[in-house]
DNA sequence: TCAATTAGTCAGAAAATTATGACCACCATA
DNA sequence: TATGGTGGTCATAATTTTCTGACTAATTGA
């Protein structure tokens, strides 16, 4: 025999899921300012510049999703809505940062 | 005042550049699999099912653009192609497998 | 000389992602 | 009662990514 049919589907590559979490448009920049603290929608807003509100609104959603963002309406005076890192967010701190030193 | 305009652009993150080499499709698989030591793209072809000529094309003239893979002509018998890790490549390794870790 | 393997390219279509701008509802203050 | 801030949604358009299938060109073995 000198070929060898490959009949095994590869495996599933773990890491693609998280990567194309993470690699979304403005994802990185939201988890990056997530890592300092709670985010709030309209202060992104102004903090990420050229983002609109329906990109944003979409990157928040899609890390809610992914359960690395937790949105929670804060009941309190004047009611608002905070977004803040959930623990499987707060596991990927240490690998964005290796990302980030890498990718600089 | 009561409104402090932020006129500062937040500063680009700097593992977006690095999430987005890895994230586009079969680029984790791809990589993955250049971990394990050289790649031929026939033979990848029939590793990856389900990916394309053009796609799988694609992924490695992309990988090779951000220097994580190197494309070389092997002079030998059989004239082929090669593709290995660069450096850069192999700098992401560890974040790779950390990612492979959290994402499974 | 014919067929297969090597490693691709190219054009066009389809699908997914982003952007744009209008609109909404709630609350507070003037 | 109007104005501005909160945090969005929605439909549509533009852009980017990916897929599909045809084609190429050099090398090798039968």
């Amino acid at each position: 025999m000198t070929t060898i049919k490959n009949t095994c589907a590869q495996a599933p590559c773990p890491a693609e899921g998280l990567l194309k979490s993470l690699s979304g448009k403005w994802k990185p920049q939201v988890f990056r300012l997530a890592v300092e603290g709670p985010l709030r929608f309209n202060s992104l807003l102004r903090q990420l510049e050229g983002a609109s509100k329906q990109s944003l609104s979409v990157a928040l959603k899609e890390l809610e999703e992914q359960d690395i963002l937790q949105r929670t309406v804060v009941q309190e005076k004047p009611l608002h809505v905070e977004y803040y890192l959930t623990e499987k967010g707060q596991a990927l701190i240490p690998v964005f940062k290796q990302l980030e030193v890498l990718g600089s």
